[in-house]
DNA sequence: CTCGCGGTTTGATGCGGATCAAGGAACCCC
DNA sequence: GGGGTTCCTTGATCCGCATCAAACCGCGAG
């Protein structure tokens, strides 16, 4: 992994939204650019901060997340290398970060101007697409989250989560969890201990082996009929 | 409110993203588009059909919901006159809804084409920018409910929901539910047994009176504090 | 006017998951 | 290698809300 401390054309060619944009855009737009090196626990900003960078990671961990009064916290997002993020708070009326992002490890993260993508997309309709595109697709994670935390316990939302992670990661029968217990418990909206004795069910069951961060699939059959059917007593 | 069979400038002009657009564009999504008339508890489209239409309501109201498995509802939105929906739906990977949508009350749609409305954008930076503030807009909403869901019990949820409302119905002593409260109840994630104790409680601690879907605002003050400090005791 | 039905209210009970508490396990720094 | 910190696990208890049940109300149809 590059860790230049600055922005290069690499970076540009791996974000979502800005790749293949003509020369000139993005030549403007790493003009602009900066290289964050967030350490561990380091705060980016704050929801509700005016917004005057949007992101891309290289490296690293990071959470988005939302804090209630009493300081309970929800995660909205957990980001790895390869994702970007606020891109649609540059767009938003308040101008404003709609959620607190905090590094969970030491990263290395693009920072691209706001003000100059936003003038720039007015010359670039390939860029609104794919900008529009994303937002379609994040739009419609956000209401597949609603939900889960809706309809769905809590083991069956740790179920779907385990079997969308083994899917993204090709369907091995062993796979990582890509954060801490307690960052994924946040993501699922449960108490570290659910967490725990819902992966504790599933490996009595023979579903599961969990060692570690280590997640190998048993059975794959019966974890995704347990995804739909709701049992695990067999 | 006009209840003219085919859709007309005036549609297009009230559409938070059609409005103000090329005459050339205008001109043609009204030809393409229709008016559509549901009944009651009719069904325009299911979660995992492909995307046809995206639409403006003129009248009546509509619900976009998801079900579970074991066939209860989430509500994710209430739609009513002057809303538009499903813009997202025009650009997810999938091509398909992401939501059900059933009329909850005889009402009047203009449906414009979704294939149309893709190619005439490529052509209209004005049209993308507005629907990226609003797709932008949208995702910030979900995010607030993703972090009601998470972080506040039911009584919160009704009270910052009512606060929302009568904000939006500009502050009035008094003011109207949008819906019955068991559609209510199914937007707030809560069952409407829970919803009609929730307004008892509001209702004896002197903070509201409910009678039928007239809300009448009595202390605003405890109204603001209680969606803070929780208290409803005193 | 009356009947019937969906929406709403109120009460009784049960369960899922939060909370509180304490013990283990892994890792880091000295 | 020892001690501390953080993470994770397991157990006991509690509470909010769902669920089940029943009565009530308002309204449209006949």
């Amino acid at each position: 992994m590059n860790d230049a401390l600055f922005p290069t054309q690499a970076d540009l060619q791996s974000h979502p939204v800005l790749s293949d944009l003509d020369a000139e855009f993005q030549q403007a737009m790493l003009e602009r650019a900066r290289v964050f090196t967030p350490a561990r626990d380091d705060i980016l900003f704050h929801a509700g901060d005016p917004v005057e960078w949007f992101f891309l990671c290289r490296s690293g961990q990071l959470k988005l997340y939302r804090l209630s009064p009493e300081g309970n916290e929800k995660i909205i997002a957990l980001i790895g290398p390869g994702s970007s993020f606020a891109e649609a708070a540059v767009f938003m009326d308040s101008g404003t970060y709609p959620v607190n992002c905090t590094a969970l490890q030491p990263s290395v993260l693009i920072a691209f101007d706001a003000e100059h993508f936003r003038e720039g997309l007015r010359h670039s309709p390939d860029a609104c697409f794919r900008l529009i595109g994303k937002l379609s697709q994040r739009l419609r994670n956000r209401v597949g989250d609603i939900e889960a935390l809706s309809l769905q316990n809590a083991q069956l939302r740790v179920i779907n989560y385990l079997m969308r992670l083994n899917h993204e990661q090709g369907d091995q029968a062993s796979f990582r969890l890509p954060s801490s217990k307690k960052h994924i418990a946040g993501l699922l909206a449960i108490q570290p201990e659910t967490l725990s004795r819902v992966f504790a069910q599933l490996q009595d069951a023979g579903i599961l082996r969990v060692k570690g961060s280590e997640i190998e699939v048993l059975d794959r059959d019966r974890l995704k009929r347990a995804a739909e059917g709701q049992e695990l007593t067999a």
